[in-house]
DNA sequence: CTAATCCCTACCACTTTACTATGAAATAAA
DNA sequence: TTTATTTCATAGTAAAGTGGTAGGGATTAG
């Protein structure tokens, strides 16, 4: 049950954006410095980010990657599932015809349960709160 | 974030002693039966449950395994903890020193936030819930 | 004594994770 | 137009984790 370092760092990534929002593209070279995380491994996950639509970037000197919406309207838990490929604790919350078991199973019951308390709390944060 | 075959296949586990714990010790044979779950696989799970206290078992003809308590005592949030070895999303929740920005990393706090809303919801339920 | 049952340890194929590496494409500034 | 700087795309890879299987020993009811 533990997070990737992907999403770890994905949501540390996320919060060193937030912190520079004002002051335009952010490259990815200086998120990396202040982050202590390799330039080519952020890249990688920097794309999960732009897909789900969180950031958009410029390319050449002076470009970089920016938020592509205020930090007040991007909520912890969507961004989390962005990175995660979704919250679900196991794969039949989402998919239940992958368990022939899932119509009358309780245990899925159970998963149902944890992932929505661990997404609702999630998302009650926004990412402007992240910062101070 | 999916939880790993041993925690779902343990939790079927424990509902399924709960169904039968006014029978007596249970067999692993059984439950492998009811479950659709091999019974090698089964008894490396039930160890971490026996370990953590939740299950005793008799050996030799007639035995068998059985819950310790009765299902209204046992929380699925400490159920869960005991096959995940803790429900903490990341290291650094329990274990602060293996991460050097722990002390003040805004990303942990968001950790300790959405295990403890998982786990709190959790163990909200106890195991006598899970069956009807 | 025998059969049923739990208990213990080792092994293994496969997948995922957590990166590194290489280089192409775009663009601002000289 | 050249150059330096940045993002973008793809491939490779060592180590760890996952999801089992296998074999045999210990215990005990009948």
């Amino acid at each position: 049950m533990k997070l990737t370092t992907k999403s770890r760092y994905g949501t540390r990534l996320m919060i060193d954006l937030a912190e520079h929002y004002s002051e335009g593209p952010v490259s990815i070279g200086s998120i990396a410095e202040r982050q202590g995380i390799s330039v080519k491994y952020l890249e990688q996950i920097i794309v999960l980010l732009k897909k789900a639509g969180f950031i958009k970037s410029t390319r050449g000197p002076k470009g970089g990657h920016i938020l592509a919406m205020p930090p007040e309207e991007i909520k912890m838990g969507e961004v989390l599932a962005a990175l995660e490929d979704g919250l679900d604790v196991s794969g039949c919350v989402h998919d239940p015809e992958t368990c022939d078991r899932a119509e009358d199973c309780k245990a899925r019951d159970l998963w149902e349960v944890a992932t929505s308390a661990m997404y609702n709390e999630l998302n009650s944060l926004k990412l402007s709160e992240m910062i101070q």
